[in-house]
DNA sequence: GTCTATATGGCGATAGAC
DNA sequence: GTCTATCGCCATATAGAC
């Protein structure tokens, strides 16, 4: 087990692996405790409950995700390039981070008075005004058709989200094996830049 | 409690609602035959146990939700109107199932095995490959651009559920309302007809 | 701070009367 | 078929030595 890291940190660091694997009912503390090497006992000496210990854990890799997507965007770039950003920043976001995506759409649903206050925490200015900003930008240029800001990013969001969240229904309704789904993954980020752009630029290449 | 349900389909019901609601792990037989005003023996009577009371119900609950949306699309219709009723159709399907469709991406993950013996009893035959002869029809005609039929279905079903399942994440992170979402959800059903078509049809209107 | 051992409570499942 | 009462187990949490 790393030396580099203390107690506190190694059972952070395994009671995400095992709420994001059984979530929060379904994980056992003892697999928790296991996993960082540590007795169950110090695990209650650090965290005092399974409750406070899931909170941690959760802001932790709200934090981490976040991270992850907001120092994508650059602002100075064109607006197609800002897309094509936008959409492989949230679908490798979507890769790197499925189960604890998927974690979140689990559990957060029956913890929702704990979204609240993780969301405040985070910093809203860079990713989501300054891409309203431009968005609205280039719609009052005439340079996109006029759709509302907020509806073109949940649309691109859920186009790289999904396929990715809903990968073990989706693979069996539309009956394709693991490689011929991984296959259509990795076609989806331009064919995705590639349907956004023509969804929303007002002239016909 | 209705008399017109026999217990065993009482306990079904209760069953799907709570396993909906707390999960596998969270859920309680002592919840369940509570809600169904039948005691707990007689769960056990009925079903043996509570992991085979869950699979009845994701079988259950599974029959609903695809028997909700294979009627929806009538294949002769023109292809605009396919679109708005494949639109339309996985948009209340999303919002009508949204709690059992959010319970299939949260268990589901984490029984897979389950889901292969459940999708092996749809019949995909209307849905899926009629739509999806469809799309290659129009794809080989040449009025639509040249994009495998599957990513526009995958492109669709995202665009409608992903903003209902996960409304209290985006609903934080976009800092809008409930009013303020709800508003956005009611328009989405026209706006995404608009930005698939603007995708997809080769001429500009 | 870290451990072993134990307390405490709750859950799924069963026994057995009716 | 349906119930009450109870078993047996396991999970969280604590006590207390080191």
């Amino acid at each position: 087990m790393d030396t580099e890291h203390n107690a506190e940190e190694r059972l952070l660091t395994a009671a995400i692996e095992v709420f994001c694997n059984r979530g929060y009912d379904g994980a056992r503390t003892q697999e928790i405790a296991d996993l960082a090497g540590i007795s169950k006992a110090s695990l209650h000496y650090y965290f005092r409950s399974k409750e406070l210990l899931f909170r941690k854990a959760v802001q932790k890799v709200f934090s981490l995700i976040i991270g992850n997507v907001a120092r994508r965007i650059s602002e100075e770039s064109s607006f197609e390039v800002v897309i094509r950003q936008l959409v492989e920043g949230y679908f490798e976001m979507f890769i790197h981070f499925r189960t604890q995506a998927v974690f979140f759409f689990t559990e957060m649903m029956k913890h929702e008075e704990l979204l609240d206050e993780i969301v405040k925490g985070i910093d809203r200015s860079v990713l989501l005004n300054g891409l309203m900003l431009r968005f609205q930008k280039e719609r009052e240029e005439g340079k996109i058709i006029d759709m509302e800001p907020v509806d073109l990013l949940v649309n691109i969001i859920a186009m790289c989200g999904y396929p990715i969240l809903a990968e073990p229904l989706l693979k069996r309704v539309l009956t394709l094996s693991n490689d011929e789904y991984q296959t259509m993954l990795n076609r989806r980020k331009e064919m995705v830049v590639d349907f956004v752009l023509r969804a929303i630029l007002k002239e016909k290449e």
